[in-house]
DNA sequence: TTGGCTGCCTTTTTT
DNA sequence: AGGCAGCCAA
């Protein structure tokens, strides 16, 4: 029986505790307190989840089990009490005296093991920490993602299952490669089973932790599944002998070598002794075990998911993993975030009203203190230009109410819809950033020259020399290319060295001095490896192996794709400055081998953006723009059958709905081109099964006036009907000009910006980056002006442009759709049109191009 | 061996 | 519409 002192001691240190946690409502506060065994946080969308995780974290790493328990470190005297209560009053600090009574077995910070799924939110989540506890404190937290934690043990204890610990990391390009390799060697008919769907079921059975031995013996029946099983093996021994993992054996080989070591596995266990997995409802059945494996010993695993939010079903996650949680982890507790800090509640009742059509649900409704708002609007456009250009209006409204670009997001259901919103940004000369699509690390120049850094690194990769032998040209054919490999498999030794040895096959002597020659260049760039600094090395790579002289060759696509590279030596560098004595080169391959686009967005730069609504969970902007909500596209065609899939894509809607903070704007087109063909889709289902209460419609006045005839002038210099000229066919022809030349290609993805000045070439999100700053992603910060100059067949060839070369002159007053009023600055003819430099009243110096820019000159009156 | 061309095919989401 | 593979000609 505690006496009366360590009583009053007792309840004091709970007060003391939960003041610490007092900016956190009941709910999310029982969350952090929660810190032993097994718990589920059901999470909705908004509800502050990472703020939970993070002060959960801080709790368990400053006061341990504390809250709540009887235990005291030694006993406590009247003195403690008035301690305690000083600092209280204080609010200041407790002293590390303090802490050390208060505390029950708090957890050292790399006690801590958080997973999240991007680089992105691991880097949140450590930015938080070290906010919440210091740099030194929250910076020794372990926070990754699942793929970088595995190559981190895989790093340390690869050897245990056979693998070197500095195996390579192989993406779905390399995969392609080897499948194709395999199919080529044993025959197989890819009509029959494309490569392609042989990859993902392979990446299905590891998902599903099955090796290549476990499939065969279950004896496939039918012949696709035993050819299947068949090029899982053959592939399965390739990764080995190549010494390389793909994305899917990160997981897969971790929990194999965990399942297998002992000792291995206790060691994780001992050291990991509290586990935290965000985005728990995205988990795999092999990302499950891992999970499972490492929690083992304390059993202290808290999961943090919304089974509304699961979204990745595609790529192996399965949503029993939340929906069984409690049946697994016996004991588990369960505790459900659901008031929203987010949204106003009529997007919120939206997107209730649309996620409640789901079956097999665990059940929860946000709400939220915030206001009404204003309803959620709906526009129904005529044409997918008239779409682009009703959201480019919108924000155009929103910035003049005060609104930042970066406040706007365009959410779309596949990549390819951001063509034609891309195309009217970047002619209305809003600076917009594409999240996603065509990563800057799979361009195939980038990818080309990391291959060569990566057979420099290991000589045994295969894989990757047969990338670059012969890339540029060098005489080297697939014929003997083949020979070098059939030589190389009949001696078990890396093609490598069949190529240094060349001269002493017959078989090879035609090529011979080809091959010596690309020998002699290896051996030269080993040499630099090791004396040349990192960034400088890498560019010496671009020079040495003739890459740099063969894109010199080409005219403009050469030059863009010049430009990449320089900017990967920009990240090469970034890498070694940031790593120091610490930077090696397969440090940074494995850094670029794990980075995803998102990880490089960074909201500070002041750009509208646009991205899949994949890419936009787990973030907000004030306002949302849910384009595409057609039947056939969103949801799409293939998923209308299965009631499964349709849930996916109504949860894909959820996720949409739930990212707008203050206004949703939703929009379907009558029309739209797709895959090449000009389709007329009804209005997304999803559309129908929100309340209609909360909504507010409106439709194009080309739909109203039927069409076409108004405004046929365009929105060009001079031409009287201004504004309201401004919608019509008029758009539809200069977007298909627009689209012949424009920024279709590489470089222009970022649209362009602002010549504020403030949005260096730097590159977006270096910042956010705990571990690279690879932000030179997805295109430069480029203007648009350069990116659209080259194209001069854009403004030569299109039908006359049917309106006059617009003519302004420096002092021009102008007034532009987006920007409003503004005054000419500076006028550059460029390819038949002018690149015009505008000083806007509201937002500062753009540059646009005149001919395509939605604005009309006027004069003071 | 190379490079250019045609004609095919594919169209979701990504660590 | 666009990318890619495979074919053919040099």
């Amino acid at each position: 029986m505690p006496d009366a002192i360590t009583q009053e001691y007792l309840t004091l240190r709970d007060r003391y505790i939960e003041s610490c946690f007092a900016n956190l409502n009941p709910v999310q506060r029982q969350a952090v307190f929660t810190t032993e065994g097994p718990l589920l946080i059901l999470a909705g969308a908004g509800s502050g989840k990472t703020t939970v995780l993070v002060n959960r974290i801080a709790n368990i790493i400053r006061f341990g089990k504390a809250h709540g328990s009887a235990v005291l470190s030694r006993p406590v005297t009247r003195a403690d009490i008035d301690h305690l209560k000083a600092t209280m009053e204080s609010r200041r600090a407790p002293s590390q005296d303090q802490l050390r009574l208060l505390a029950v077995e708090p957890a050292r910070p790399w006690n801590v093991l958080a997973i999240t799924f991007t680089n992105k939110a691991a880097g949140e989540l450590k930015e938080r920490l070290k906010n919440m506890l210091g740099d030194t404190v929250g910076g020794d937290v372990n926070a990754s993602t699942f793929h970088s934690a595995c190559v981190r043990i895989l790093r340390r204890d690869a050897e245990r299952i056979g693998f070197p610990n500095s195996f390579t990391i192989y993406d779905s390009d390399d995969q392609l490669r080897v499948i194709k390799q395999i199919y080529k060697e044993l025959m197989i008919d890819d009509k029959f089973l494309p490569p392609k769907s042989a990859i993902s079921r392979i990446s299905g059975f590891k998902d599903k932790l099955l090796s290549a031995a476990d499939v065969a013996a279950e004896a496939p029946s039918d012949t696709k599944a035993a050819l299947v099983s068949k090029i899982y093996t053959a592939y399965a021994a390739r990764l080995r002998t190549a010494g390389a993992m793909d994305f899917d054996d990160l997981i897969f080989h971790t929990v194999r070598m965990l399942q297998k070591d002992a000792e291995a596995r206790e060691y994780y266990q001992k050291k990991f002794r509290y586990i935290v997995v965000d985005e728990y409802q995205d988990t795999s059945v092999a990302q499950f075990h891992l999970v499972r494996l490492l929690a083992g010993g304390t059993r202290n695993v808290c999961v943090v998911g919304d089974d509304d939010q699961s979204i990745y079903k595609f790529r192996g996650a399965t949503i029993e993993n939340i929906l069984n949680f409690e049946e697994v982890f016996k004991g588990a507790r369960t505790i459900r975030l659901e008031q929203n800090y987010r949204s106003t509640s009529n997007i919120l009742d939206a997107a209730n009203s649309v996620i409640r059509n789901n079956n097999g649900r665990k059940g929860k409704t946000l709400w939220t203190e915030n206001g009404t708002g204003d309803k959620v609007h709906h526009y129904t456009a005529a044409s997918e230009q008239d779409e682009a250009s009703h959201i480019a209006d919108i924000i155009g409204q929103n910035l003049r109410a005060g609104a930042r670009l970066r406040d706007h997001a365009v959410l779309y259901r596949m990549n390819a819809q951001s063509n034609p919103v891309e195309t009217y940004f970047a002619r209305a000369g809003i600076p917009y950033r594409i999240v996603g699509g065509q990563r800057f690390f799979d361009r195939k120049e980038v990818k080309d020259i990391n291959s060569y850094l990566a057979v420099i690194v290991n000589p045994r990769d295969d894989v990757r020399l047969r990338r670059i032998i012969n890339e540029p040209a060098r005489k080297i054919g697939p014929t003997t290319v083949d020979k070098i490999a059939e030589l190389a498999a009949g001696r078990g030794v890396p093609m490598l060295q069949i190529i240094s040895e060349a001269a002493t096959y017959p078989a090879l002597s035609r090529s011979a001095s080809a091959l010596n020659s690309f020998y002699e260049m290896y051996r030269e760039l080993c040499d630099l490896s090791v004396t040349l600094p990192l960034d400088e090395f890498a560019g010496e790579v671009i020079r040495k192996t003739g890459y740099e002289a063969m894109l010199k060759a080409q005219k403009e696509e050469g030059e863009a794709r010049l430009e990449n590279l320089g900017q990967l030596v920009n990240s090469v560098k970034t890498y070694a400055d940031q790593n120091g004595e610490e930077a090696t080169l397969s440090g940074f391959l494995e850094e670029v081998a794990l980075i995803a686009d998102i990880d490089s967005y960074d909201e500070e730069n002041d750009t509208v953006t646009l991205m899949t609504i994949h890419s936009a969970k787990g973030l907000e902007f004030p306002y949302v723009f849910l384009i595409g909500m057609e039947d056939g596209v969103f949801p799409g065609d293939l998923v209308r059958y299965s009631e499964e899939d349709m849930e996916e894509e109504r949860r894909l809607c959820y996720v949409g709905i739930t990212r707008a903070k203050k206004e949703l704007y939703l929009s379907s087109s009558r029309s739209r081109m797709i895959f090449g063909q000009t389709r007329r889709n009804p209005p997304s289902c999803f559309l129908s099964e929100i309340d209609p209460a909360v909504m507010d419609e409106s439709e194009s006045p080309e739909l109203a006036s039927g069409g076409f005839g108004a405004g046929y002038g365009s929105f060009g210099a001079g031409v009287p009907g201004g504004r309201s000229g401004y919608s019509g066919a008029s758009r539809g022809y200069l977007n298909r000009e627009y689209n012949a030349g424009f920024g279709s290609r590489y470089g222009s993805r970022s649209g362009f910006a602002a010549t504020g000045g403030h949005e260096s070439p730097r590159g977006p999100g270096a910042r956010t980056l705990p571990s690279g700053g690879f932000g030179a992603g997805y295109g430069s910060s480029r203007q648009s002006a350069p990116a659209g100059a080259g194209s001069s067949t854009l403004l030569s060839t299109a039908p006359a442009a049917k309106k006059p070369a617009a003519g302004y002159a420096p002092g021009d007053l102008v007034d532009h759709k987006v920007f409003g009023r503004g005054k000419v600055i500076k006028v550059t003819p460029m390819a038949g049109d002018s690149l015009v430099e505008i000083q806007f009243d509201r937002v500062g110096v753009k540059k646009t191009l005149a001919n395509y820019a939605p604005m009309t000159k006027f004069t003071e009156t």
